[in-house]
DNA sequence: GACAGCCTATCGATGCGCAGATAGACTGGT
DNA sequence: ACCAGTCTATCTGCGCATCGATAGGCTGTC
């Protein structure tokens, strides 16, 4: 098998695990159960990832990466901080998109004492990063007239974080409800939203 | 050994598995380590709860319970919106104490899919109680004068849950902060709360 | 008030399957 | 001929669960 396709795999079996990461949780899928699903022999993904937790490693390492990206286009689109908070907000509720899936964050939490350093340092890592860019975007927004809020930027900013992932547990325990706006109306409130 | 001592060592088992399952998830513990902890056997442990499921089950019934017994006393309490929901407030803070316990409707929802159906009834059941009691104790609270918002209290009521749900996720990530005020802002901000 | 029969609570032993993990052989492309 | 990538075979340990045994309390009836 070609290199190219060798790196292919990997990142298959990352897409794999991924997806039974945020509907099951670290703890609740094997080596066999991805194996199944990709149809190869669990031999075969010990080859990649020789322990499990360095699957783990690489599968929040490339999360993260994609989180990173997906803000950095978001800012490079230069829109206004309404447009870039609704592009966020938008993002990450796509994300359980009828609560089949959690953040990783959600999920690592839930499981964080049975899981290595490594792996609680980049949990970390992913929540500076939002809280950082998100507080950027809130401040810039009270600056330039759109929100209005008293007291520190940083909290308003960790508030929406918290209120966005504990609403995607939410979501799972009620799949069945039509969470439609699309910009969530406790947010709005939150930040005196105008428009 | 008597009856009572029966009922003794069920709720002793509950005690050490919810524990585990606010720390580790159900998913992630085992009937050895209770086992363990309680200085019996396995066997023992199946004599009271035949399956795991059955075990999982009695221990959200409980912290269901547990938790309309309190806020039954805060409402017996009879004071006003704000004591009220100030009280909540600090129980359900109370609960993440340095991050190490989980609410276990956070737990239970991140590992959702894994769970039996009773199990996931309980889970809706604990939230729409919460939802409820915060309801109305948010709109009292509006019609009083003591908060302000415009649009649906229900609204408020489930973004504060929400809120308060990933709060503890991420305190649980970030166990060395100082989460040291009683009432978090985010909240104050939300209600417009005076005072 | 004694004894039979049942109930409670615990145990040791064991089954069966799955968990993560490894060693070593095969294969096919360059 | 090499090497990446995949396989088969196998290991050890743990997961939940069940069985049959046992020790001792409880009960009702003669």
């Amino acid at each position: 098998m070609l290199p190219s396709e060798t790196k292919e795999m990997k990142e298959r079996i990352i897409d794999v695990a991924q997806g039974f990461v945020q509907t099951r949780g670290f703890n609740a899928f094997s080596y066999r159960d991805l194996a199944e699903q990709i149809l190869i022999r669990t031999a075969s993904i010990h080859y990649y990832f020789p322990k499990k937790d360095d699957l783990g490693l690489a599968l929040i390492q490339r999360y993260r990466a994609d989180f990173e990206g997906a803000i950095r286009n978001i800012d490079d689109a230069e829109r206004s901080p309404k447009d870039r908070l609704s592009a966020y907000l938008k993002m990450f509720l796509d994300l359980s998109k009828g609560g089949a899936r959690l953040c990783l964050f959600a999920v690592f939490s839930a499981e964080l004492p049975t899981l290595s350093e490594r792996i609680q340092d980049e949990v970390r890592i992913f929540y500076e990063t939002n809280i950082d860019w998100l507080n950027d975007v809130v401040s810039e927004g009270r600056s330039a007239g759109f929100f209005s809020f008293s007291g520190e930027s940083r909290e308003v900013a960790s508030a929406i974080f918290s209120f966005l992932e504990g609403e995607m547990l939410v979501r799972r325990v009620f799949p069945a409800e039509a969470h439609s706006p699309e910009i969530p109306p406790a947010i709005r409130l939150l930040l005196s939203w105008k428009g």
